[in-house]
DNA sequence: CACTGGAATGTAAACGTTTACAATTATAGA
DNA sequence: TCTATAATTGTAAACGTTTACATTCCAGTG
């Protein structure tokens, strides 16, 4: 590999000059620049980035850590990330912490040594104390559905309780009163914050809370089949179903299509995350939206100004979560799917009128939700 | 931050011997390492990864370029090299295309100036000399879904001619020969390549090839809404549409809904990819697997064995590609449902008795399909 | 006791930049 | 022509590691 002094050489300058083309500086005369780039060319030169760092002292990657790329969510996050760093005029480095401990705190040491300008953690398993630690030593790390105390500005949130609060209250205007809740098995901070809402919600309605009506799962496709599954067998009936994340939530809902259970005519379903496929399901799911593009490009700037030590940037914005309204939700049916399964089990006919009240209580539902 | 050196004069000990703790060299005595391992501990010290890669000459970073990370065909494919770049002790840079010439340009650039041990670009825009170019400077560069001629080693690619061939074979099977094509409209390989899988299913089996059925648009969700409103619009008949991808075949199975035209019962829907997407669909959609994940830790293992020279480990596999049968498919309907559309605007009864025929014909395929 | 060999440790020169500071050159004014 | 000043260029010391090589230390041997 060609060096700057290799181009130094070539161009018959100094390093210094090259140095200063190669960085835009206007000390330099338009003569030395064109032998200085003519050179580059020829040599097919790279700066190269690590001893640039050293010598700066300033790095020029970000480093995030999410739980899994193949996950649309952190998908969308870390694609908001890569171009707020894009426009900082730097680069991304990516580690998963895939679900367990071990691998989240390689991901994090792994951050640490390579002394990025930035540092932003979703991390699922560490513990509190722990995080706390790396908080404390490394001023510009910033987390991401975490709140640690005393570094409650430093921690990249959504009000999860309000929007599964909003979630709920939503299934209970539309008459529900038996509303399940499928969460995420992580304690961590959204699925508390969630469960809180959810049953928030439940209480300022005066409705019972029942935990047979609960459940909680990975937070994955197969954890919403595995707790739709978990669900219908209890055998306790509920006409609405509130879901922590949207990718569960068509886990669910693929379990109800196999039943014969109708969404939603038999039952309601609501998710959360606003991601792609919630728009893609059929139902079209509502849903809380979840300005996760929003969130990265902040905890971005926030960690690069952290790191410059700039006070007045730091602040982080509210982030707005709202109910978005498509197909899923309708009022409770006259009769429960439960009945309803073991009528058909029993022989009789297809309910072509039962389809035709439930497309009309959905039309006075629209039209109260006003669109 | 703390220094190797600071850790050295704590420890009472040199900044060799320092060094040699921290990479497990042996020539170390039980005491100086534990002294070692206690100052470092004191200063919360981290070894410079960059001064390292610098003084190493050996870079531990694997850098990535895909279009999109909130596309979940690349979140798949970043969350496999993230992964086996981990397995080499390494880190994933990840920049994004954004389906822009100059932003790949400018990510690959990048990724040269941070001297990565491998380098896997994934570029829609970027012409084939440049990217040749790029191929003969840097030995470690592998490309994914392109095919450069003279580099056809260093190219990780599924044979979607093929895999796009079997899609419309199984159209075929069922009985459809009006079949439409929704593309994408950038000519990279995969597009051309899937393009002529179509065309070649059809001219095995007899079929004309009709230019009104195929349309071509950006291969995202919008694209393929654009794409199927395009294709309705123009007023031919089809009872069947191979999709270039499972997300474009998203958005037309939404608006194919939306119109009251049933899949499968109406039209038939093949996807490409299998991506977690195409079993939440309502008809979970029958596709194309794509290998995706074996394709990036492939291109990794690859990339990071070109680096080291090793000749022998350089061999790519063959990947394969199937079809996914799910409920997306059905024999064409009796009546097609551009006549349907007609016949229901004109006010007659709804169609229960179609749909019963519809079910048994459906079944009557699966049986035939073998499961 | 001198000598040998091996283990443990230390020294210092890379690695490829940036950037104070010094040195040189050019420009203009006297 | 000679300064004074400004513009450009060069020199060399960092930056934080690794590692070849040199040194020291000790146990074991003759």
């Amino acid at each position: 590999m060609a060096t700057i002094r290799d181009v130094a050489k070539l161009a018959n300058v100094s390093v210094a000059t090259v140095s200063r083309v190669l960085n835009g500086s206007s000390k330099v005369s338009a003569q030395a620049r064109e032998a200085v780039l003519k050179a580059q060319r020829e040599l097919d030169f790279h700066l190269n980035a690590n001893a640039r760092t050293l010598a700066r002292k300033d790095s020029e990657i970000i480093g995030v850590t999410v739980s899994d790329l193949s996950d649309p969510y952190f998908g969308s996050m870390v694609r908001a990330c890569e171009n707020a760093a894009h426009k900082l005029g730097c680069s991304l480095l990516v580690c998963q912490g895939l679900h367990e401990e071990q691998r989240e705190i390689v991901a994090i040491e792994n951050l640490l040594s390579h002394h990025c300008r930035g540092m932003i953690v979703h991390a699922l398993t560490v513990p509190d104390e722990r995080l706390s630690d790396y908080m404390r030593r490394v001023p510009s790390m910033v987390l991401i559905n975490r709140e640690i105390p005393g570094f409650e500005d430093r921690c990249v949130n959504i009000d999860n309780e309000h929007g599964e609060y909003l979630a709920v209250s939503q299934l209970i205007a539309a008459g529900h009163r038996d509303i399940a809740y499928v969460g995420s098995r992580h304690s961590i901070l959204d699925a508390k914050e969630r469960l809180a809402g959810y049953q928030r919600a439940l209480k300022s309605h005066n409705l019972p809370l029942k935990p047979s009506l609960v459940v909680a799962d990975e937070p994955l496709l197969d954890g919403g089949v595995r707790a739709a599954k978990e669900l219908i067998s209890r055998g306790v009936s509920f006409t609405a179903v509130a879901v922590y994340n949207d990718t569960m939530a068509a886990g669910l809902i693929s379990v109800l299509n196999e039943k014969g259970i109708s969404v939603p005519d038999d039952v309601s379903v609501v998710g959360f995350d606003d991601i792609m496929l919630a728009r893609c399901l059929n139902p079209p799911l509502s849903t809380i939206t979840n300005p996760v593009e929003e969130m990265g490009e902040a905890a971005v700037r926030l960690s690069s100004s952290l790191y410059h030590k700039d006070r007045q940037a730091a602040a982080l914005p509210e982030f707005e979560v709202r109910f978005v309204s498509r197909k899923s939700i309708a009022p409770p049916p006259a009769k429960s799917w439960t009945d309803q399964l073991k009528e058909r089990s029993s022989g009789k006919a297809g309910s072509h009128e039962s389809k035709v009240s439930a497309a009309f209580r959905r039309a006075q539902l629209e039209a109260k939700q006003g669109k």
